[in-house]
DNA sequence: CCGGACGCCTGTCGGC
DNA sequence: TGCCGACAGGCGTCCG
């Protein structure tokens, strides 16, 4: 499910109600996720304040006690907040419970999120380490973009989801920053110049930030903190609109695979 | 270093 | 109605 506009939106959510807070309790009903969830986590919470809640690429960084507590969403993982927490159900993994009596529920059916602890400094740790920069970081730019792909034979659609390169960048945003870049996501990286990298860059912060003031998108099972859809999918121009008529140009939106990802683009407004 | 394929999981949907 | 394969928002790992 989420991309970074659906982390950031859970992490501000969950900021609001956790942070400053005090862990009282930790409960793991089941620590099968990407990896399991470590068992000496609790000693690491309980009894400490969340000091900030941050943002590295899709993970969370919960700043807590000695170190972070990171957590991942993966394909279908979502955190929510509950004054008055309901019954546990199936597919929920963890329960941070707080001195307010709030419970922070950790839920991921497919389980290829994370939940793990990470000493100080948490940018050291392996899963933080190779990330490039942050899609808002004025680092990344059209030069940068352009430095980097010039050797990369691969489809600048690739380039751009590769988190090496720039983190944040899922398949949705990415198909739809290059359809308003005009860039055909097919496209070898290095024959796109410099001017349209520099394009691209704008058009990949303008669409995470549409999408972060739009709480996200929800396809099928995402909410955030509180419960609540996105909203960003209904202004989606390709993504999943393949047969249906471009927004700009009325010619049909084409479906194309790169790698294993579906790859959605306008044979008129993106040139070859 | 680069690039591609695979695997991890469950749920849903379309086609037969 | 049931079954079966394809596919889904991510990404670490392995191999050439």
């Amino acid at each position: 499910m989420p991309e970074l506009p659906e982390v950031e939106t859970t992490r501000r959510g969950v900021a609001a109600r956790v942070i400053g807070r005090r862990i009282v309790d930790l409960q793991v009903y089941d620590p099968r996720l990407r990896w399991p969830v470590p068992t000496d986590l609790k000693d690491r919470l309980q009894g400490y304040i969340v000091e900030a809640l941050e943002r590295r690429s899709k993970y969370l960084l919960f700043r807590i006690g000695l170190g972070t507590l990171l957590v991942h969403l993966g394909m279908t993982g979502s955190l929510r907040v509950y004054s008055r927490p309901p019954a546990r159900v199936r597919h929920d993994h963890v329960d941070l419970v707080f001195d307010d009596d709030a419970v922070l529920r950790y839920h991921d059916p497919r389980r290829f999120g994370a939940m793990l602890w990470a000493p100080s400094p948490v940018d050291a740790h392996p899963l933080l380490r190779s990330l490039g920069p942050e899609p808002f970081d004025p680092a990344f730019d059209g030069d940068y973009l352009w430095r980097v792909t010039r050797s990369r034979t691969a489809a600048i659609k690739l380039a751009l989801m590769d988190s090496r390169l720039v983190v944040g960048v899922g398949n949705i945003y990415a198909n739809e920053a290059l359809f308003r870049a005009a860039i055909r996501p097919a496209t070898p990286a290095w024959r796109v110049g410099r001017s349209r990298l520099t394009r691209l860059v704008s058009e990949v912060r303008a669409v995470l930030s549409e999408a972060i003031a739009k709480g996200g998108s929800t396809l099928r099972d995402y909410v955030d903190a509180g419960g609540e859809p996105g909203y960003f999918q209904l202004n989606y121009y390709v993504y999943g609109r393949a047969g249906e008529p471009c927004r700009i140009c009325g010619s049909l939106i084409r479906h194309s695979r790169l790698g294993a990802r579906s790859s959605f683009y306008c044979g008129r407004c993106q040139r070859p």
